[in-house]
DNA sequence: GCAATTGGTTCATTATTTACACCAATGGTT
DNA sequence: AACCATTGGTGTAAATAATGAACCAATTGC
């Protein structure tokens, strides 16, 4: 069923920022293939410069060919370089962290983070995989992108991360309504607990949105004031970043930026 | 001879900075592979975000996968993170053109890169792939690395870029001799006319080279003097760069070091 | 309206991948 | 020291997946 290739790159999703390192033997039981396969693909992926092996460990982890291939991306179509500035003010401004995630495939990936300087403050790792239907991030992408995308997702089975987890397909689609006319969406320990986030779409050049930018608080800080400076903030933040990648932002959502801005 | 999915991974090296995209027949064309397999493969990249296609042109591209993983790799290794402030510094000291470059495999990738603010400079791009034998990069890293590559590289036959290029194995052997006891390489127009290179090693914790730090300047301005200085700040960099990236330099190297710091 | 592109798909033939068993080496335990 | 359970790594027939010529449909230029 799945090609000789996939299984291979699909080693690469083991690598984390709290598992970077990986022995054979684990990394095969880990992927449920066998240890022959999991050697001969490392070695594919070492010579492509995918991993590299550690002399002494024999351990494999990420190797600089990744670095190559950021490096490329980011010289022809510098979304993280544009990005990096806006999340710092965001942050300055809110006070709290701010995150960037970019849509690939059904994927949310998080490309950019600016930690907020509170002592208590949500901490994001890198290079996370974020829910499209538990996060705030993700409502917000999934309400302004191909509705494909919406019907894709909402027909699999959902995770429910906390007992407040919203897993019915039809209440999620009244979410996302409610997100499309308001500009932004938010999630109050949906993902994890505590943990109270609010998003708004970052828009291609079809005007269809290809990630979202997201403020996430600890949740007793989250009080309706408060909530309403940060919504200002981050939709402000993510119209700035549609601009700046040469996106544009559907006129209704330009409309409701404006509104907040006055 | 060669697996398949190391084909489907030889596709990404056709992404550079001058061709960040490619079309589906041409990428055929290029590649040598028939155009249903490339288009198979390009599916299966996409679908581990390591490309993406862009939905009106039907162009494809480096995806936002790339950014995740080097995301990661950066936060548990983080190269690039250290390198960057001692080769700005490099430069402007120097006023030249300093880089970074990390061997991955039996290549030299380039991963970093300071520009001189000089009108007249040497300019590199991200991600460029650089020779062994004929750059002062690649002279320094193989000099200190382990016998086995310079042994492998110079069986096999090698490019001439320029007339000043060495081709000839054992001339290079003694300018890797003359590396080793220097602690710096130099390339005088070898890998591009006009263009001299002064590059010196980074050790790994097994202390031998696992890549190098170099500047490059135009010809007409390396004079004697300039070198001299050139050469000890490169050195130095080379000398920090691995001390901070947990890397030990051979008492050999660390001695020239001193000689030339005093 | 024709010719030459493009991206993409199909399916019988073919060549590769797979998984089991196996090896040598390491490290901890009795 | 013998033992057991690991580790990374390697051959080999059997099973599976990759291949590529021919084929669409849609643009594009003339």
């Amino acid at each position: 069923m799945s090609s000789t290739a996939a299984k291979a790159l699909s080693l690469l999703t083991h690598f984390s920022e709290r598992t970077p390192e990986w022995g054979l033997s684990e990394l095969a039981r880990r992927s449920g293939l066998d240890k022959a396969t999991v050697h001969r693909m490392l070695a594919v992926l070492m010579q492509a410069g995918l991993l590299e092996q550690q002399a002494e460990t024999r351990l494999y982890r990420l190797g600089v060919g990744i670095l190559r291939l950021a490096r490329i991306r980011e010289a022809t179509f510098p979304i993280t370089t544009i990005i990096g500035p806006i999340l710092d003010r965001l942050t300055s401004e809110t006070g709290e962290t701010a995150h960037a995630s970019l849509l690939s495939g059904s994927e949310l990936v998080t490309v950019a983070i600016s930690e907020s300087h509170k002592a208590n403050r949500v901490s994001l790792s890198a290079g996370e995989i974020l829910d499209l239907h538990s996060t705030a991030s993700g409502l917000a992408t999934l309400a302004f992108s191909e509705p494909a995308l919406a019907d894709r997702l909402l027909a699999q089975p959902l995770a429910q991360h906390t007992p407040h987890t919203e897993i019915d397909p039809t209440r999620l689609r009244r979410l996302l309504s409610t997100a499309r006319s308001k500009g932004y969406a938010e999630a109050d320990q949906t993902y994890e607990i505590e943990v109270y986030g609010i998003g708004a779409p970052i828009f291609d050049t079809r005007g269809l949105a290809c990630g979202a930018i997201g403020v996430a608080t600890p949740v007793h800080r989250m009080t309706h004031r408060v909530k309403a400076r940060i919504v200002a903030r981050v939709v402000a933040a993510a119209l700035e970043m549609t601009m700046k990648s040469g996106g544009q932002a559907p006129d209704r959502f330009n409309r409701i930026a404006a509104d907040l801005a006055a």
